[in-house]
DNA sequence: CGTTACACCTGAGGGC
DNA sequence: TGCCCTCAGGTGTAAC
């Protein structure tokens, strides 16, 4: 689900909840696949521990304890986080919400069977809740100084690369550009929807092999993909399925996507209907004119 | 080694 | 109403 704009809004959000306070309670749901590290060595470990700082990595989210230790978070595919204090955070889909919308009275976010960890600290700080419904995210807690391939994999943070990286990159790959910048080793937090996004004001196709792509392509590709995160940023993410900000509030760029998920409707520049194909397996959007196949 | 297929999960929405 | 199917902001791993 979420992204790299996704993700730095909710590291914005939830950092002053976390930085400089005491873990003072951890509630788990049962030992699953989310946990890499066991639920209750996950307890054991936290409780007491004050947080340090709270990163972004890529789309990990990555919290440094006062004993050199490390929490580790990715949110998969529908994973949230959720302050305590949030009012009303609407937790199905669009259609739900929009039916539960007409209830105007303010609640407290409620822990369900899906809310699978449970940060209280001392000191009145809020509680922080994790919720992921099909359950892709993962948990794990780096004791000081432990590796982690998960982490050393990941490329050069979207933010950050440059165009002559993806250039460099890509010239020894003969996979779709798409795919290639969903490859999180080369660059780390584009998803699906900026993936799509980046491309079409690139005016790239995305089934376009990486490596016929000129220098001058993947810089400008990659400035778009800067952009348009960048703004998804500004605006709080993208709201499309799951996504809601801690607070508890709709994104704002699912207003402003122009290709994602916008299948069969008129590409804002030149009218010609949207094309949805799959590539990689996985769902990819964009405009046969504005995106040449050569 | 690069590329591809599949597995991991659940709930929503559409067709019949 | 209910069953069955397809679909989804991700990624690790097995198999070619």
């Amino acid at each position: 689900m979420p992204e790299l704009p996704e993700l730095e809004v909710i590291r914005r959000q939830i950092e002053p909840l976390m930085v400089g306070r005491t873990v003072s309670r951890v509630g788990t749901t049962a030992e699953s696949n989310f946990f890499l590290t066991k639920p209750a060595v996950l307890k054991r470990h936290l409780s007491g521990r004050r947080v340090r700082a709270l990163e972004r990595v890529g789309k990990y989210l990555v919290a440094s304890l006062d004993d050199g230790s490390r929490l580790l978070l990715h949110l998969g595919m529908t994973g949230q986080l959720f302050g305590a204090g949030v009012d009303s955070p609407r937790l199905s889909s669009p259609v739900a919400r929009a039916r539960s919308a007409v209830r105007t009275e303010k609640q407290k976010f409620k822990p369900d069977l899906h809310t699978h960890l449970r940060l209280s600290f001392r000191d009145g700080g809020q509680e922080l809740f994790l919720r992921d419904v099909r359950r892709f995210g993962r948990v794990q807690v780096l004791k000081p100084g432990e590796s982690c391939a998960r982490l050393d994999r990941l490329g050069v943070d979207a933010l950050v690369a440059t165009g002559a990286h993806l250039f460099a990159m890509a010239r020894k790959r003969r996979i779709a550009i798409k795919s290639l910048l969903l490859d999180q080793s080369v660059v780390a937090g584009i998803g699906n929807i900026y993936a799509d996004e980046a491309l079409f004001l690139a005016g790239i196709r995305p089934s376009r092999t990486a490596c016929r792509l000129t220098g001058r392509q993947c810089i400008e590709l990659m400035e778009a993909a800067r952009r348009v995160m960048l703004r998804s940023i500004e605006t709080g993410g993208s709201s499309i399925r799951d996504y809601l900000q801690p607070n508890g509030s709709d994104g704002g760029y699912q207003n402003e996507r122009l290709v994602y998920a916008r299948a069969g409707r008129p590409c804002v520049r030149c009218e010609s209907p949207i094309v949805r194909t799959v590539i990689g397996q996985r769902p990819a959007h964009y405009c046969p004119k504005c995106q040449p196949a050569k």
